[in-house]
RNA sequence: ACGCCCGUAGCUCAGUAGGAUAGAGCACAAGUUUCCUAAACUUGGUGUCGCACGUUCGAAUCGUGUCGGGCGUACCA
């Protein structure tokens, strides 16, 4: 008397514990490339929630490429230099010592003192002109301070497990007249310009792009580069990488920036990367302002988060174990942000980002570890023959539906580049698992046909949501 | 002023290649544990799917307009 859900329950699960965490991928990045530029903060500070959207929309887009079985090179574009980086040296070249938390503080500083004393700027374009013209005291003290500022960044994102493999240098493309060689480039076509100021600006008139004017400034009158210019060079290395799949994960504020970088490129002939763009991380009372400090800075949501974990551990057994407390704590972190769809902005408060219950990363971390504990009572390994017909209760329908459906569903966050698919799949999925786990006994099943095929079923549920922390970078946490 | 994105329950969010009574979490109230972890589960809603008009047998989903929020519109990066 076999069913169609007989049918299905026996394939689905066979496939799960077969494939394991190769489940899900449809292998179709199976011998291609794939270059990922995510994150590439200014150097200036200590990241914001806002900057960490970036890299983790960008690391899990790394995460299901590799899933998917490319071989992916994550990039970090420096922006070593530039009127920013060149302020904040002006504010920090007279301190001794400076550290990387004393950065913000300087940067806050420096531009007030800039935008009350404009003599001042003059002194920022001085040393921006002697970097370019190749003085190598600048040139060290700029690379000391964004040395800094990097490790700084990295050591944070890093702690989240967010890494990356290639770390490109803006100012190299100076250095090595990238830029220079570019503009004869540039020059070939017939738009370069010089503007009545002496600047050198490309006519992209003919992309009818949404602007004002179609113009693209290349180079100041001191012929010293403008970021555009150097961001076309880079832009152009990573093309050449003739990667299968190019993608840059830029916040919105960069869409019709990037639509001119985009047309720069279609005019020397190469094709531009595929752009991700999110909307910003709001503060329920209103904007972030890296300038005005008023900031949740991403290190300070991690410190709170484990504080948060470490409370509710022991709570329940007594003490708390760091790395579990980080667990959920980076868990509760990175679900947060990326359980919202990348073009909604993200209202942040941290009252509901630090909630551990319902909609929330600890629940999925929950969910597995009551699941490892079943394992962990049952302490036997799965027989080779099970009996799949005897599950049919409508709790184990709905959760063999669901694990079905995770390969359409990592085929969808691929297609639209949206993490957040991932994330509220994992949720779907773990919230069935909780409602069958309220009405279900496994290891009281009734009889012991019953009780090996559920084992089979959350088996299956476990390998699904190991697949989704996998794509989410979230930890997995034995007991809590 | 113009361009792009968003607007769904008190709050935070899913759901839009058109399809049946629009779904979660939080908050609030009441319950569930001698039994695999209660960070869980169940029950309780008064949603004009911002508003208006339109296309359609049928619209949260498509079109036009409008209001509100986010972002942008060469010499920051």
């Amino acid at each position: 008397m076999s069913t169609i859900w007989d049918i299905l329950f026996k394939d689905v699960i066979t496939d799960i514990l077969r494939m394991k965490d190769k489940y899900g991928s449809s292998q179709s990045g199976t011998g291609k490339k794939a270059l990922v530029e995510h994150t590439s903060i200014n150097p200036n500070a200590s990241p914001h929630v806002g900057r960490a959207r970036n890299a983790l929309i960008g690391d899990t887009i790394v995460r299901l490429l590799r899933f998917e079985g490319y071989s992916v090179d994550v990039h970090y574009f420096v922006n070593d230099i530039g009127k920013q980086i060149a302020m904040l040296l002006l504010g920090a070249k007279d301190k001794s010592n400076v550290t990387f938390h004393d950065l913000l503080q300087i940067y806050i500083d420096i531009n007030n003192k800039v935008s009350e004393n404009p003599e001042l700027e003059k002194e920022v374009f001085d040393l921006l002109y002697k970097l370019e013209n190749g003085d190598e005291n600048i040139r060290s003290m700029f690379r000391k301070l964004v040395n800094i500022c990097i490790e700084g960044q990295t050591s944070i994102l890093a702690e989240l497990d967010i890494k990356y493999d290639t770390f490109d240098y803006e100012s190299d493309y100076i250095y090595s007249n990238t830029t220079g060689k570019l503009l004869e480039e540039f020059k070939k076509t017939g738009k370069l310009e010089e503007d009545e100021e002496g600047r050198l600006v490309l006519n992209q008139a003919e992309y009818n792009l949404p602007m004002k004017a179609p113009y693209l400034v290349l180079t100041r009158k001191d012929k010293t580069s403008l970021y555009p210019l150097r961001d076309i060079a880079y832009t152009i290395d990573k093309v050449k990488a003739d990667a299968d799949v190019n993608i840059i994960v830029l916040g919105e504020d960069q869409k019709l920036y990037f639509k001119q970088i985009a047309s720069a490129l279609d005019l020397l002939g190469y094709k531009s990367p595929t752009p991700v763009h999110y909307s910003f991380v709001l503060l329920a009372e209103g904007k972030m302002a890296t300038r005005k400090g008023n900031v949740v800075l991403l290190e300070d949501f991690m410190k709170e988060a484990i504080a948060k974990a470490s409370e509710e551990i022991e709570k329940r057994h007594g003490d708390a174990d760091i790395n579990t407390a980080k667990a959920i704590g980076y868990g509760a972190v990175k679900y947060a942000i990326l359980r919202v769809s990348n073009d909604r902005n993200v209202i942040f408060d941290w009252e509901s980002a630090l909630s551990f219950e319902g909609d929330s990363g600890p629940y999925l971390q929950y969910s597995l570890a009551r699941i490892n504990s079943i394992f962990r009572n049952y302490g036997k390994e799965l027989p080779e023959d099970i009996d799949f017909s005897v599950l049919q209760d409508n709790h184990e329908i709905d959760l063999i539906l669901e694990l079905a459906s995770f390969p359409a569903t990592v085929k969808t966050a691929l297609k639209e580049l949206s993490p957040h698919v991932i994330a509220n799949y994992a949720y779907g999925l773990t919230k069935k698992f909780s409602v069958f786990y309220r009405y279900n006994s496994v290891l009281n099943a009734g009889n012991e046909n019953l009780k090996v095929a559920r084992l089979a079923l959350i088996a299956a549920v476990r390998q699904v949501i190991l697949n989704c922390f996998e794509l989410l970078g979230i930890q997995p946490v034995e007991e809590m």
